[in-house]
DNA sequence: GTCTATAATTTGATAGAC
DNA sequence: GTCTATCAAATTATAGAC
C-alpha cells in the first residue's frame, strides 16, 4: 500500500536527494576525496539510508559520473551530426556549451579529471550507454568547405581540437585566469558570456583565405 | 664519518627516490587518491622510513606540487615578461610548452585539479614562492599592435585564453581526443608536434586584418 | 524506509629494535 | 638510516530495532 499520508520523505524523493547531494560532493572533490558522511549529511540523511539505497560507494559514483558525462557529450556529438553549415556548426556549439557549463563550471574538470584516471574503463562504460561520436561527417565537411575555396587549408583534427579547447578550457583554468588578470566571479562570467560570440568570430577569421 | 662503503642507499639518493615516486604516485592519482603505501613501495622502501624522511602527507604531496607548478608557471610568465615581438612570442610559447608537456603530459590536469580543490590557499602558496605574473606588459603590446593598424582588433584577455586553451586542453582531454578520431599513442603524439606550429599559424591568421 | 550502534577495513602515523 | 610491529583515527559498510 502506498503511504501517501508518510510525513517523512519516501523513496523517490530521497533517492533523489541522494543523487543531488552526491553530485555536489563527488564535482566538489572527486572519487577518493568524497565521503560517504558528507553526501549522507548533504542529503540530511544518515550513513545506513545511504548505503539502504546504493550498496556501495563505487556504484554511486559511477551514477553520478554518468550523469555527469551524459551532460557533456552529447552536445560535442551534435558537432558531430548535425545537417547545418560549418559556420553554424561553430558558432551553435560556443553558445550552447558555454551556457551548460555557466550553469555547471566545475563538470569538465570532474569529468576529464576521472576519465584520465582509469580512460580504458570509463571509455568502454561511456560508448556502450551514448553510441560513440563519430566526427567522419564533420572532417569531411571542413575537407569539403577547403575543396571549394570557402576557407584556407586548416587539418580538421586541429580544428576540432582548437574549438574544444577554447570553449572548455578557460572554466576548468578559472582560478588561473583570475589571478592572472585579476577578474571577480562576475567578471569572469561577463568574460564568459563574450566568448560566446569571440571564439566563432576569432575561428572564422583564422579559416579565411 | 660519511659510511662510503654501505651497500644501501644514504639520504640524498633515499630522499630522491621518495620525491621520483611521490610525484608519479601523486600525480597519477591526486592528493586524496594517493596512499603512501603506495609512494612507498614505488621508492622500494617502507612506510617507516617514508615518515621519516617526509613528517606527514601532506608536507610531501606540498613539495610534489610545488615542483609540478614550478615546471609549468614561470613558461606562461615568459609570455608576460619578454621582450620580443607578440608573434615571436607567441610562437617560441607553443614551442617550449608543449615540448614540456609532452615530457610530463599528466602535470596541467594534475595542477590545474589540485588548484581547484583549494584556489585560495595554492595561488597565495604559489605567489609568494614565484612572484606573481604580470600580464600588463603582454596586454599592452597588444593594444599597441592594435594601434598601430598590425592586427585587426583582439581582446587581449580572449587572446591570451585562446593561446593557453589550445596549447594545454588537448593534453589534457587526450582520452576523449583519442577515441574521437582514433588515434594511438604515436599518432597523438604526432599531432601534438605538429601543433607547435599549427596554434601560432591558426593566431596569426585569425589577426590579420 | 529510516534510524542507532557497531563491525570491518583501510590508512596515516609512531615506537622502538637494530 | 632502515626496519618490524603496532596504534589511533578515519571511513566504508552492515546488523538489527522500530
Amino acid at each position: 500500500m502506498v503511504n501517501f499520508l508518510k510525513a517523512t520523505k519516501i523513496d523517490k524523493t530521497t533517492e533523489a536527494d541522494i543523487l543531488a547531494a552526491a553530485k555536489k560532493v563527488f564535482i566538489a572533490r572527486g572519487m577518493y576525496g568524497a565521503r560517504m558522511q558528507d553526501i549522507a549529511d548533504e542529503a540530511g540523511i544518515n550513513k545506513a539510508l545511504l548505503h539502504y539505497y546504493f550498496k556501495n560507494k563505487e556504484q554511486l559514483f559511477e551514477q553520478i559520473f554518468m550523469d555527469a558525462a551524459a551532460q557533456l557529450f552529447p552536445r560535442i556529438n551534435m558537432i558531430f551530426t548535425s545537417d547545418n553549415s560549418l559556420f553554424e556548426k561553430i558558432e551553435s556549439f560556443c553558445e550552447e556549451y558555454i551556457t551548460v557549463v555557466q550553469e555547471n563550471p566545475y563538470l569538465p574538470l570532474f569529468v576529464l579529471n576521472e576519465m584520465n584516471r582509469d580512460p580504458v574503463y570509463f571509455i568502454k562504460k561511456l560508448w556502450q550507454k551514448h553510441s560513440g561520436p563519430d566526427p567522419r561527417k564533420f572532417l569531411e565537411q571542413i575537407e569539403a568547405e577547403v575543396k571549394k575555396g570557402n576557407i584556407r587549408h586548416v587539418s580538421p583534427l586541429h580544428l576540432l581540437m582548437n574549438l574544444l579547447s577554447m570553449t572548455i578550457f578557460p572554466f576548468m583554468a578559472r582560478p588561473m585566469f583570475q589571478q592572472f588578470v585579476g577578474l571577480d566571479e562576475m567578471q569572469f562570467r561577463m568574460a564568459m558570456e563574450q566568448r560566446k560570440k569571440e571564439i566563432p568570430a576569432f575561428i572564422i577569421n583564422a579559416m579565411k583565405r
